[in-house]
RNA sequence: GGGCCUGUGGCUUAGCCUGGACAUAGCGCCGGGCUUCUAACCCGGAUGCCGGGGGUUCGAAUCCCCCCAGGCCCGCCA
């Protein structure tokens, strides 16, 4: 609903009851809003509920600027519904392209997700940070904000050394047809096999990380050409994901640039700083008992020393700082705010997911126990291709293959976005694969469905004078969108935004089986055509702010 | 041992931050609907001590305390 509604409602109450607070809010199947606050007065006026808001409903009955608004007590909740004109107001918005942008914004914001260790493919448990951190940033992009996204790539840390002492090591040879990503976890599973068997390897790979630290071309050379070749099959997986980052900063870059050092320079004048063998944090006093280290005994800096260098850098270039980050990351995140905080730079905010595990139980790339990214999408597009051959026979099977992968595209981000991010899921193929209710192809089938009916209607003559209740139902389901785009960007709840679109779908839906739209005649047909082309361009701008595409037939 | 997250019909899940009118939906189950705009759909039905116990409140799934269960974390890894 418009704020300005509100704003007009929650306003009279306040000066009608001589209230601070008119406790408005969505009043569900009720009313667009009601208010409690008969309530909290019957205590003060010693009067009952019901009678309070009887007599406030005569008030505010009186109010000119709720003329269109009808008022009514249901026992001891006032409820408000709006009145036709706000339902046409809805619907001129939403026919329009672009329904749902807010204004813009000059507040810059960087977003950061992903950035998962180069030492193997994409898995399930990632690609839940992907699909959370892009349909994040879809939203923010909707709602006004310059946005960047970034991808951190963690060039210099253990398990690259890991890898690259492998590929020094064993043999090494791609397979045929083998995807970089997927070959460099083939040689880290192995190398980490050797490990076990021998710690002296241990030694081989510290020194690497020494080197590497220090900038010895030759070693510097190797880890870049691993995590390279890493992330090519990464963007492979990101962008069957339809998930895109603008930039991809380099872990590395913040020891060549000084930035580390001069972070740590910093910190040392703290009175946090504590230097024994290595250097680190005493956060105690923020309620963090372990010692959070910055410097090693050998004198190499940490993955937290960089981090908040590139934190602090982030903070510089950009008004809000934001990191989609797994639920392992709560400490090390919650000490990273502390320490940014002690600092006086920008504190950045952390959107937590819990854990995608497995039935047999959590996921690893070290022991080579994952569901890649990869193989989901292979079997997920298979599944969708057979569904659109049963379905579509006589599509050329290129076209079924285009619809497939949408499909398929749309049931991933749709299962993973849909469960709000701190529930911890089990990965489960049926979930996965299944295009019916409650899915991203559920979704897209009711757009296709508004696309089928405009199709065929040739013209539409635009008509806002909506009448029957299924109608107004359906524009009052499309009023909410834009209110859900602010509170997806507020509250970073992209799940939010998934509900949203199956709400609207399913009211649709409801619509579609109860009123005839091309079959009707006159004012009927042109207002009726006018709804379907607003759910319509509604349900494209809410499918496209949660990466899935809205394709006009499946 | 300490910290964080989660616990809602057989299964999955919304709502919890910001307390309010019969707790949201899907899967599965039972029954109905394709000579009708795309049935990846729709309509109806059964299924809930909202983990347990206390407390605050006129009112608690929602706030506070305790307990139980599961996940994650507590490294000179990232």
């Amino acid at each position: 609903m418009p704020d300005d509604m509100f704003a007009t409602i929650d306003t009279a109450i306040r000066e009608t009851a001589g209230v601070t607070d008119a406790l408005l809010a969505e009043g569900g199947e009720h009313a667009d809003l009601a208010s409690t606050v008969a309530f909290s007065l019957a205590k003060q006026r010693k009067q009952a509920p019901v009678k309070i808001a009887q007599d406030l409903v005569a008030e505010l009955k009186k109010r000119p600027e709720l003329s269109t608004v009808t008022i009514e007590a249901k026992g001891p909740y006032i409820n408000f519904i709006f009145g036709k004109a706000y339902v046409s107001d809805v619907i001129r918005a939403a026919v329009k392209p672009g329904y749902g942008n807010l204004e813009t914004k000059t507040q810059r914001v960087v977003l950061e997700h992903t950035s998962a260790n180069p030492n193997g493919p994409l898995h399930v448990g990632h690609i839940r940070n992907s699909i959370i951190g892009d349909t994040l940033a879809r939203a923010f992009r909707k709602a006004g904000y310059p946005l960047e996204v970034e991808y951190y790539v963690n060039d210099m840390g253990r398990q690259i050394a890991i890898v690259v002492w492998g590929f020094n090591n064993l043999d090494s040879t791609q397979l045929p047809g083998e995807k970089e990503d997927a070959h460099i976890a083939r040689i880290y599973i192995a190398a980490n096999r050797e490990i076990e068997k021998d710690e002296g390897i241990t030694q081989q790979v510290n020194l690497l990380m020494q080197r590497v630290e220090s900038g010895d071309p030759a070693t510097v050379e190797k880890f870049k050409k691993e995590v390279s070749r890493c992330l090519d099959g990464f963007r492979v997986t990101m962008k069957n994901l339809n998930v895109a980052h603008d930039k991809f900063v380099w872990e590395s870059d913040f020891i060549r640039n000084g930035s580390t050092e001069e972070i740590i320079g910093r910190l040392k004048e703290k009175p946090q700083a504590r230097e024994d063998e290595t250097l680190y944090l005493d956060l105690s006093e923020f309620g963090f008992e372990n010692k959070y280290v910055i410097r090693r005994s050998d004198g190499t800096s940490v993955y937290a020393a960089r981090d908040l260098a590139f934190h602090a850098w982030k903070g510089k270039n950009f008004d809000r700082v934001i990191d989609v980050l797994g639920a392992d990351h709560k400490l090390i995140g919650a000490q990273l705010q502390c320490t940014m905080k002690v600092l006086g730079e920008k504190v950045p905010e952390i959107v937590f997911f819990e854990f995608v595990s497995l039935p047999e139980g959590s996921m690893s790339t070290r022991a080579g126990k994952f569901i890649s990214a990869d193989d989901l999408i292979t079997e997920v597009r298979k599944r969708a291709f057979d569904e659109v051959t049963v379905r579509r026979p006589e599509l050329p099977e290129d076209e079924r293959r285009k619809i497939a992968a949408s499909v398929g595209l749309a049931a991933i981000r749709y299962d993973i976005v849909k469960v709000s991010p701190e529930k911890s899921t089990v990965f489960d193929w049926k979930e996965a694969l299944d295009f019916e209710r409650q899915s991203g192809p559920y979704i897209q089938y009711a757009h296709a469905r508004a696309c089928s009916i405009l199709e065929k209607a040739d013209d539409v003559t635009e008509c806002f004078e909506l009448e029957t209740e299924q109608e107004i139902a359906l524009a009052k389901q499309i009023a909410r969108f834009p209110g859900i785009i602010k509170r997806v960007v507020a509250e970073l709840r992209p799940n939010l935004l998934a509900i949203y679109a199956r709400e609207l779908a399913d009211t649709f839906n409801s619509f579609y089986h109860f009123e005839q739209v091309l079959k009707s005649e006159g004012k009927v047909r042109d207002r009726r055509l006018t709804l379907v082309l607003a759910v319509q361009n509604t349900l494209k701008e809410a499918l496209e702010t949660l990466g899935i595409d809205a394709i006009r037939s499946m």
